[in-house]
DNA sequence: CTTTCTGCAAACGATTTGCAGCAGC
DNA sequence: GCTGCTGCAAATCGTTTGCAGAAAG
């Protein structure tokens, strides 16, 4: 079966930016990536391992790590024991967190538009009354899944 | 000089939430709860242990837990190397954090009301289509402080 | 071919824990 | 006085790193 447009458009994507930081294009990265983007939320060290047995969990932090300073992946940490890795917003679209405070698990949900101009707003009246320059933001809501109730 | 109006009820407050946890009251517990209460944003345990270096590090971290487990103190995990730990929002009031990207501070910032209310309305939305239950939310804007500009 | 990656095993470092003595109540 | 706290030092465990052989370009 053929990848879709989409998959390759990606491989493009990590393959331009692992040659812009001078690094190579392989299989474990690509593995990553894949894993990652087929993920609907973001996944622990462990959950990859899990998912990729064939990885040296060195490995898998190693190349994290060079995909984060490529751009490519994102690196978020909770108050649960791993941190937690999913692509970059500009590969996936900007979103939130719900974090489950009994189970610690994190699910997306896109950002929902009116939210978005609230913070907009406060930004500027923040940066204003305190000269604080915000690049982005980071919204989790904290409180109980679906499963959990 | 006798302590403020509110230093009192904050340490009535303490007392009451520890011996409610059947935890007793104790010199470090205070001394951690006060120095919390004079910063203007989350500490970490170096800082903490700086300014208070007859607390044992494991006593800290220890008395830290306690507080959390009454309700009095809060965890904060960011990218950084360390914890931070603040009091909890029902005695501080709610505020949001800038995370300086340069230099890894953390700075409080009063929630804009307009935010807030924002943040409500994608709750509820969020609770519709997802079932995911909000007990309290976390904004973060992360740039560059003032400091660092 | 040269440079960078990979896996293994050992090192690191923030946080936790066992234990013997001290303090809250 | 009994129970639970404190400090010290040792253990824990997620993450990082050194090194020799393998793969990318």
């Amino acid at each position: 079966m053929a990848a879709t447009s989409i998959d390759e458009w990606l491989h493009e994507v990590v393959k331009d930016r692992l040659h812009a930081t001078g690094q190579k294009v392989t299989a474990n990265r690509e593995a990553l990536v894949g894993l990652l983007s087929a993920a609907t939320r973001p996944l622990t060290i462990p959950e990859i391992i899990d998912a990729r047995p064939t990885i040296a969990q060195s490995s898998a932090y190693r190349n994290l790590v060079v995909l984060e300073d490529a751009g490519l992946v994102h690196r978020i940490v909770t108050n649960d024991d791993f941190a937690r890795y999913e692509l970059a917003e500009d590969l996936t679209g900007h979103h939130h967190h719900l974090i489950c405070s009994v189970c610690g698990s994190v699910q997306d949900v896109p950002a929902p538009e009116g939210l978005e101009r609230a913070v907009g707003v406060a930004t500027k009246a923040i940066a204003r009354k305190t000269g604080f320059r915000a690049q982005h933001h980071r919204i989790d809501l904290v409180g109980i899944c679906q499963g959990c109730n």
